[in-house]
DNA sequence: AAATATTTTTAGACAAACCTAAAAAGAATT
DNA sequence: AATTCTTTTTAGGTTTGTCTAAAAATATTT
């Protein structure tokens, strides 16, 4: 693996999380992305297609090549893992991580990022709930997400409790609840924002907010 | 404090160095150690000139301002920081930790290298034995060496010894030896690397050189 | 399908950081 | 003190990544 600069890391991880949504991603959208101008993204994109890192042709767009989603997942595995660092380590806040990680993940020594992996213990999921790529650039499809932002009837479960008072796991043990277990939301009532569980073949349960808010879950 | 290119850096950070021991810095030697050519040198001197990082007439040499060394112990501080860290946690051997460290000392947030400070229990030395600037910029003015490389008659203080073992302690209790102690190595026997020190007002004791290898001092 | 609007690309400039080759300044030698 | 040698600076050029303004291609509207 070739070595690129901070500019040509920048676009590659902008275009992968742009055609996560579009498939396609045009000039315009990716000058916004990077607020840069279009003509500096033509320019770049260019540059990135000799490097055989995009598909591009004048006019029509471009997406990632091979080459170019197993970079983009580098640059993302050291971008969660230096937010796990930061989060769980040197007590930055959950807000504060992002900007310092965009500076820490250009640091490409790969011996460096598996090290810490190892150090950290091999986290999942970076402090937003985001998926962590292995080493092998492998990478969970879904993202872990608050029990209180599941969408109705979709089955999850659930990978991440943030509470681990004995009080809580009391709650926990009596409803049936640990990780692992699959469930879903089949109601949300506004008034308190307490949520109707169905796990398994069991009868539903009701959850107060304060609870759901120290679960988290993956769709399945 | 505002924000400095890594080149920038890189020159700040070696004009430091070679000021230590020639006072004032000419061109051929700056290109010598940053690799590049006196050209080169004398653009940046320019430019760095302008930002008052250095004092510097045509012709003349040059060497930091006030603000140049402040800038250049903000560098060092970062570097031997996370000399300390990929050592000590991320257990990088001594040689590797430079290298990598070179890069993440241009990451710039002051707030993360103090958090790191304090998450690495505020360490004085970095693996090199070189002293760590504190978040003052304030340094220590001697070197830690291992008791091997001390020069002869030169007072110095145990600061740090490597190996903890019962074994170990047993023959430093015995000696009189522990951290605090002020010592001067009187005589090195060339046969077997032992040594002969002196303790203060006591008669002198013999030293081995593996036990030596273990314990490092700092001059007074 | 022609006219208009939008998007994208090209052309030409600029700043940062480097280079080579030539000129100027300073140091050393006779 | 004049000459020679060394060091340093200047002048002009390159690459990377950016920009603005104009031109070309594509999309949309009528």
């Amino acid at each position: 693996m070739l070595n690129y600069s901070t500019s040509e890391e920048n676009y590659i991880k902008a275009i992968f999380h742009l055609q996560q949504e579009d498939g396609t991603v045009t000039t315009n959208e990716l000058a916004a992305e990077l607020k840069t101008k279009p003509a500096s993204v033509t320019d770049m994109m260019k540059k990135l297609k000799t490097k055989k890192l995009v598909h591009y042709e004048a006019y029509h767009g471009f997406r990632l090549s091979n080459e170019g989603k197993k970079l983009a997942l580098i640059i993302i595995r050291r971008h969660r893992l230096w937010e796990f660092f930061l989060a769980e380590k040197l007590k930055f806040s959950w807000e504060e991580v992002h900007a310092v990680a965009e500076d820490l993940e250009h640091v490409s020594s790969k011996k460096l990022i598996d090290k810490l992996d190892e150090f950290l213990g091999f986290p999942r999921f970076d402090p937003h709930g985001d998926p962590i790529p292995d080493a092998n650039g492998r990478i969970e499809t879904s993202k872990q997400v608050c029990l209180t932002e599941l969408p109705l009837n979709k089955t999850a479960i659930v990978c991440h409790v943030s509470d681990q008072s004995s009080e809580m796991l009391e709650v926990l043990g009596h409803k049936n609840i640990m990780i692992g277990t699959r469930l879903e939301v089949k109601k949300r009532f506004d008034f308190d924002n307490s949520l109707e569980i169905k796990t398994g073949k069991q009868a539903a349960t009701t959850i107060s907010d304060q609870l759901a808010r120290n679960i988290y879950v993956k769709t399945a």
